[in-house]
DNA sequence: TAGGCCATCTGGTCCT
DNA sequence: AGGACCAGATGGCCTA
């Protein structure tokens, strides 16, 4: 697992100075977007973060309501995020488990011969990352230096931790403290995973991935894959509706192949697409039986509409 | 200077 | 008991 210096501290703070210089150039291009949405579909978008929080800003949310231009039915398919609140609702207190979601080795995959703790003395990363006196991590060292020497101290004035006047209260203040930092250092790791996942979306979100552009903050990046995964789901669903106009249409011209669209056969199916693979299906049958009947009444008369 | 975003610490809760 | 997760508090950095 990748560690951030404190020099990436410092890049981190440029590329906010950065992002934040360029977030008139990002909402512009999300406002583009909208209007090339609306322009396409006649319809005027409203953005998730405003349905869902009230917020204006439009530069975080994609519109995922409106539609694509091939857009005929009405019916709609079932929501995602609908299925993940309901995985959620259905799990009480502690979030999904990354194994469930295959992420299983996910904070220990930084090397695979370590096991994962409390077993994982061997692993020099992990083993100095809890351990806070050790000299190990440098960076994040570095790091505490700068940054949390105000808050430990601050820690210690809150009572926290520390205090006791005896040598055995003493050692055990001591040792009291020694936990404490090591939780610390464990729930800084966890962090920064949780930054890196972060990053990860950060770089498969489609938006301007340019120095000069501001770096998406942590909502909006939220934000902005929820929507780019309902937008995805809504172009398949429009992409799955087209090709059941197109088999349907082709079948009704007679004009379908000897063999059938077999190459589509193992395109997955929704029950939209499938209910209108049907209706071509039963469309291509009756077509084909008024041909045969119209040959047979009057031969070459029968066309297709 | 206010506001946004972030990193970190901290105590509590839940789970294994 | 230990670890993961969470939310509140706090302060730093940056921009408008």
């Amino acid at each position: 697992m990748r560690r951030r210096s404190s020099d990436e501290e410092d890049d981190a703070g440029i590329v906010r100075g950065a992002t934040s210089r360029a977030s008139g150039e990002l909402s512009r291009l999300w406002r583009l977007e909208t209007q090339h949405q609306e322009a396409l579909t006649g319809t005027t978008a409203t953005w998730g973060w405003e349905a869902a929080r009230g917020n204006t800003n439009p530069s975080v949310a994609m519109d995922t309501s409106s539609s694509f231009p091939f857009s005929g039915s009405s019916s709609q398919p079932q929501q995602p995020q609908d299925l993940v609140q309901q995985q959620l609702q259905q799990v009480p207190g502690r979030r999904t488990p990354l194994g469930a979601v295959g992420l299983g080795g996910f904070y220990f995959s930084s090397s695979p011969s370590c096991p994962p703790p409390p077993n994982n003395g061997s692993c020099p990363l992990q083993a100095d990352e809890n351990r806070p006196e050790s000299a190990g991590s440098h960076h994040q060292n570095q790091q505490m230096g700068q940054r949390s020497n105000q808050h430990q101290q601050r820690s210690s004035g809150m009572g926290g931790i520390g205090g006791g006047g005896g040598s055995v209260s003493k050692s055990k203040s001591r040792q009291g403290k020694m936990v404490r930092l090591n939780i610390n250092a464990r729930e800084r790791r966890r962090m920064h995973d949780l930054n890196d996942a972060l990053d990860e979306l950060r770089s498969v979100i489609p938006y301007a991935h340019s120095p000069s552009v501001r770096k998406l903050s942590k909502i909006a990046t939220l934000l902005l894959a929820k929507n780019f995964i309902l937008m995805q789901a809504n172009a398949l669903e429009e992409l799955r509706r087209l090709i059941a106009y197109l088999q349907q249409t082709v079948a009704a011209a007679g004009l379908a192949p000897a063999g059938g669209y077999a190459d589509l056969a193992g395109f997955p199916a929704t029950p939209t697409a499938t209910k209108l693979q049907q209706q071509a299906q039963v469309a291509a049958t009756a077509t084909a039986q008024r041909s045969s009947n119209a040959s047979v009444v009057a031969p070459g008369t029968a066309s297709a509409s």
